[in-house]
DNA sequence: CTTTTCCCGTCAGGTAGCTGTAATAAACAG
DNA sequence: CTGTTTATTACAGCTACCTGACGGGAAAAG
C-alpha cells in the first residue's frame, strides 16, 4: 500500500512514518499542502494521512478541493482539534476517518487496515439516474459527462434522494439533514435549495409531491 | 435504511434510537446478543450498532463469528472510553467503525451518513394487492409497474385500507384519519376522495359496504 | 488590508393543483 | 315505485409551492 503522510510535526511524522513502514507499506512524507498537491498529482496513493493545521494553510479546504476534483483516495484526518464540530466537518468534507492527536500507533495500524480493507478492489460504484452519474463516495455528479459543482447543502439534499430512491422525503426530514436538530428555520429555505438543485440537475429529476415532500424522478 | 441497535443501556439506547428514527431510518433495538443473532438471522440490516459489553456476553466474539459466517453487514462498535485495546481489536475483528461513549448525537449522524454512503438501497418490503404494488415506506403505489401519483389525502386513506386489509372502515373513521378529531365536515368529501382513488387504482380495489363503510377488495 | 466571489437564508409575488362543496346521476333496499 | 345511500362531475377558493432578487457574511483573490 502506498501512503502519503502530510504532517509538519517532525517528531510525530517520523513516528508515524516508521510505524507504517514497519507494517510493510511505502510512505512519502511531506510537510506542506503545496507539496501534497504535487505528490498527489504525480502519483496515485492508496491512502492519505492529512494533518489539518499546516504551515501553508488548513487541510479542510484542501480536502474539499480534492474531492471536488473527483479524487476518491481514502483520507484519514490527523487533528489536534479535539472539538466534535471539527471532526464532523472533516467527515462531511469527504474524509474517511479521523484520529485525534496524540494517538496510539497501534490504533493507527488498525485504522490503516480498516481503510485498506474497505477500499481494496472497490472502484467507486456509480449510481445512474437518467443522464446523471452519481458517485456517492466522491460526492460528485456528472450530467452528460460534465461535472456539476453542487454546493455543500445541495449535495446533502441530493445525497438523501439518491440514498432513498423512489421514497418520498418530507421537508422536515430534509431540514434534519441540513441542520443540527436544535436549530430552527423559519422560511422556505428547503424550497429554494430544491429550486437551485433542479436548475443544475434538470427540472424533472426531483418531483414535488404536494403536501408530503419530494422524491427522485423515475429514471 | 434498516438499523439494528444492540445496546443494554436503556437511556443511551433510547436516545440513539430516536436520533436514527429522526433521520428517517427504521430501527430495531435489542439488549442481548441472543436477540441480536435472531434478528440478524431473520432480517437483513443495512447497519448494526454493537455495544461490546452486554449482559449475556461480549460483543467481540459475536462480531468475529458474524464475519466468519460471511456476513458483511456494516458494523459500528459502541464502546466506553477506557477500552482502547477493544477499539483496535474491534476494527481488526471486522468492524467498520467505532464510537466512544459518551458520543455526540451529531457525530452519530455523521458516521451514519458515512456508512450510508456505501449503502445501495435495498428495496422496501412491498404489499401486493391484485395488480398493485404498495410501498408503505416510500408512500408509493405502482399499478402494473407504473407509478401512480396519489395526493396527500388519497394516500392517507389508501394507507388505512392497506394497513387493515379485509377490515371494514367506516366513513367516520376515515374522516378521523384525514382531519383532526375536532374538525367537522359537512359534505360528501369522503365519497369524493374514494371516487378519485378508485379512478386511479381501479374500480374494484375498494369495495363499498353499504351502510357500514368501505374495505379493500379481495387480492 | 481591500476587493471580489460565492454561498446561503429571507422575502415577495406569482402559479398550479389539491380539496371541499354542491348539484346531479346512479345504485340499492323494501 | 319511493326513499335512501353512494358515485360522479364540475368548479372555485385556497394553500403549498416555485422562483427571481437581495443582502449579509465568509472565504478566496489581489
Amino acid at each position: 500500500m502506498r501512503v502519503l503522510l502530510v504532517e509538519d510535526d517532525t517528531v510525530l511524522g517520523a513516528g508515524v512514518r516508521d510505524q507504517i513502514k514497519a507494517e510493510g507499506h511505502s510512505v512519502d512524507w511531506v510537510t506542506r499542502l503545496d507539496d501534497a498537491a504535487d505528490y498527489i498529482a504525480a502519483a496515485t496513493y492508496d491512502l492519505v494521512l492529512l494533518d489539518l493545521m499546516l504551515p501553508d494553510g488548513r487541510g479542510l479546504p484542501f480536502l474539499q478541493n480534492l474531492r471536488k476534483r473527483g479524487d476518491v483516495t481514502p483520507v484519514i484526518i490527523l487533528t489536534a482539534l479535539d472539538q466534535i464540530s471539527d471532526r464532523i466537518d472533516g467527515l462531511n468534507a469527504g474524509a474517511d476517518d479521523y484520529m485525534v492527536k496524540p494517538f496510539d500507533l497501534a490504533e493507527l495500524s488498525a485504522r490503516l487496515a480498516a481503510v485498506a480493507r474497505r477500499y481494496t478492489g472497490n472502484p467507486n460504484p456509480l449510481v445512474e439516474i437518467a443522464d446523471l452519474e452519481v458517485d456517492l463516495a466522491a460526492k460528485s455528479v456528472r450530467r452528460q459527462g460534465k461535472l456539476l459543482s453542487l454546493t455543500a447543502r445541495e449535495w446533502v439534499l441530493f445525497e438523501g434522494f439518491v440514498q432513498h430512491p423512489g421514497q418520498i422525503i418530507s421537508k422536515a426530514q430534509l431540514e434534519d439533514r441540513l441542520y443540527a436538530f436544535d436549530i430552527e428555520i423559519e422560511s422556505n429555505t428547503i424550497e429554494v435549495h430544491i429550486s437551485r438543485l433542479r436548475k443544475k440537475l434538470g427540472r424533472e429529476k426531483i418531483v414535488t409531491v404536494r403536501g408530503m415532500g419530494y422524491r427522485l424522478g423515475e429514471t
